[in-house]
DNA sequence: TAACTGTTATATATTATATATAACAGTTAT
DNA sequence: ATAACTGTTATATATAATATATAACAGTTA
């Protein structure tokens, strides 16, 4: 696994907020790796609304990667509404009713899930089984092994 | 919506077994389109097995795409174990059990549900109403509109 | 023989992704 | 004021994925 793992920092206090994993071997874009990311660390309150995401050019150093890759991530992650972004405060995580799921959101969640519903289907996964894979996801999502 | 819908054909008789539509302006790839609609038609039994599909030239000229983009679906759908391809029989749906659900398969697949569960669980979309979009899909899916 | 089959090869065009530099305008801390 | 930071903009390059355009090959079928 060739993963960079590193620590967000802010200003010169080392603040250990969240940790991003990003794989160079993905198939996923490493502008997506940091959006979803993001979003699951909001999801799990290791982004709390108001708080600050490190700069574009602090992550990308952590990461080893290029600015433009991480304010690429940024601004989706403003347009979807997750972020605010200000020419000098930075980055700065949106209160829940930013980023609500719109009308348009619940389509295009359904046209993501379909294609994978069909192909299960197809390959023999039931509705049950299905549901089972979800559970488990809905169990163990975000919850990082403790004591890492 | 610009979309185009045929029929498969099959030498001189014009056979409509399956309806596949493309969409040019998606974000998904044409050869991915193609591909699952081929695995939802063998799902719904649109497509039985053993039976033929159009060749690479015929479906592309009936679609108004090119030959290898059809071939890199079929190709794709070859190697995942759905079709076989003979050289001088054409394309044709395999058994189930060539395309049953593997360990890898599995992980790809959860893989595929986590960061859509994670989003919709970040935009406030319960347990419960996520496996409400899945009930409608699963009630949906394939089920065409009767008499087109 | 003609018409079809999948395959292979070569070439081109477009788009998405990622990087590399550089500069700009504004803020903040010293 | 200076230095160090902020996001942004601009230009350029490189690579990979996607899609098309032609052409040819080898084998089958009518």
């Amino acid at each position: 696994m060739k993963t960079k793992t590193f620590g967000f920092r802010q200003a010169k206090k080392v603040v250990y907020y969240l940790w991003l994993t990003i794989d160079l071997r993905s198939e996923t874009a490493i502008y997506l790796q940091i959006r979803d990311q993001v979003i699951q660390g909001i999801l799990l309150n290791e982004l709390k609304i108001g708080e600050s995401l490190p700069s574009v050019r602090q992550l990308a150093a952590d990461l080893g990667i290029n600015m433009h890759t991480v304010s690429k991530a940024y601004n989706l992650l403003k347009q979807e509404g997750f972020i605010q972004i200000h020419r000098q405060k930075g980055a700065i995580v949106n209160a829940p009713n930013s980023y609500q799921a719109s009308e348009e959101y619940y389509e295009q969640l359904k046209n993501a899930v379909k294609p994978l519903i069909i192909e299960s289907s197809c390959r023999g996964i039931s509705k049950g089984y299905f549901y089972k894979i979800c559970e488990q996801i809905y169990r163990n999502f975000g919850l990082p092994e403790k004591g890492g």
